[in-house]
DNA sequence: TGAACAATGGCGCAAACGTGGTATTTAACC
DNA sequence: GGTTAAATACCACGTTTGCGCCATTGTTCA
């Protein structure tokens, strides 16, 4: 049974389909993934609109490969109705943009892969490859923007000097619950909640709960 | 001028510093570098603190291969610190561990690249070239795990139906600011800003300026 | 033309908040 | 053994908030 599955995956093709509005460069990758061993391209478009008209009527696709400057619906909203209809899909942006926005969009909206359209052709195969692999195949400048995009996140972490009891009540307070309700689940009085409250806008240099929440988020404390 | 700067490069060999605490794998590592044509590794070390004591007295490193589980500090910490040291340096990770926390710990504080210990030891080599080009090595299992957490940064942005205004007050909410402030700015009357934060609260389930500020956090809205 | 919606303005009141104090106990650190 | 910091607790006062209910104006769209 097990070994049935195993050798129906190995035999099956590796089905791709193709969006890009460039008709040339469209026709050479799917003539390049038809004479790949193992790959077949057997639907490509010029759009997300044309593709999602075969969602239906087609066999499901493993991998997408998606240009970003579409006529129409632009490849970014089109990653996350391709991922409706196809789950499993691996969808690999093939576009000329390297900007952070268009990065960092793709990714969020879960691309598993980014590649320029620089890339030689048979990187290209390589990827789909990679892919497949369980990999996240991406340009080396794309990696580069990624690993850079980290650093944004966690600036320096301040410290305020916060007590823990301090960071304690301050999750509470951004749970949205008023001084009695945090007294209560601490089994603590209202003055003493009142009082730590005190010390933490004093040491955050904020004098309201909003305030508090604020720059818990922005700075990321807790 | 330029032509000096770019055969001064080329000439200049690639130094390399290496902290890991595996004696043997440690100096396998060395050598192999060191028989690499362009390649150098004049100093290797066991913990970060053994590494910053050389700091004053030898040459900039232009690369560090960086172990995690190091006795004393760890990797992780060592980042930020040998990033201070040479700011122009790259780290590289190079560990056992793969799992999310630690990638992205090491990657938030600044890290350039992120391998496995399970890799060949060319692909190493492979990989400081690759950084050196301007890249981010990493293995492939790694590579789709750092993708994946950009998926978690954007989760859907619900739509709860807020109007431009609405955002408006919201922003000034979250900036700490009270009603009769946020009213003073939009020029608009205290009561008109009672009234939309009403509207607002309605529209986002919550009842307290506290639980709207922490929803548009959480979930990133605006 | 009439419905729907956004933005504006208003009143009253109980509840919650921010801030100025003071004070005790306990644990930690020279 | 004295100092310091953290956690606990209390009070009083003025300010701010949340929420009920209502009304007017302008725009948009069927």
């Amino acid at each position: 049974m097990k070994k049935n599955l195993q050798a129906e995956k190995v035999n099956k093709q590796i089905s791709i389909w193709l969006v890009e509005d460039n008709t040339r460069y469209r026709k050479t990758l799917a003539g390049l993934i038809d004479r790949t061993p193992g790959l077949v391209c057997p639907q490509s478009f010029s759009s997300c609109e044309e593709a999602f008209e075969e969602v239906q009527t087609s066999e499901n696709p493993d991998v997408i490969l998606l240009d970003i400057g579409l006529p129409g619906m632009s490849g970014i909203a089109g990653i996350a109705k391709f991922k409706e209809f196809f789950p499993a899909a691996h969808i690999l942006i093939l576009t000329v943009y390297d900007d952070n926005d268009n990065v960092f969009e793709a990714l969020c909206a879960g691309a598993s892969g980014y590649l320029l359209k620089d890339s030689a052709p048979e990187k290209i195969i390589d990827s789909i490859q990679e892919v497949l692999a369980g990999g996240a195949p991406m340009n080396m400048k794309i990696a580069h923007k990624v690993l850079e995009m980290f650093t944004h996140f966690k600036p320096k972490k301040t410290d305020y000097g916060l007590t823990e009891r301090e960071k304690e009540i301050l999750q509470l307070l951004i749970a949205g619950l008023t001084k009695q309700q945090i007294g209560d689940k601490l089994f603590i009085s209202f003055h003493t909640v009142n009082t730590h409250l005190k010390n933490i806008y004093g040491k955050l240099h904020v004098n309201t709960r909003t305030g508090a929440v604020s720059k818990v988020y922005k700075e990321n404390l807790l």
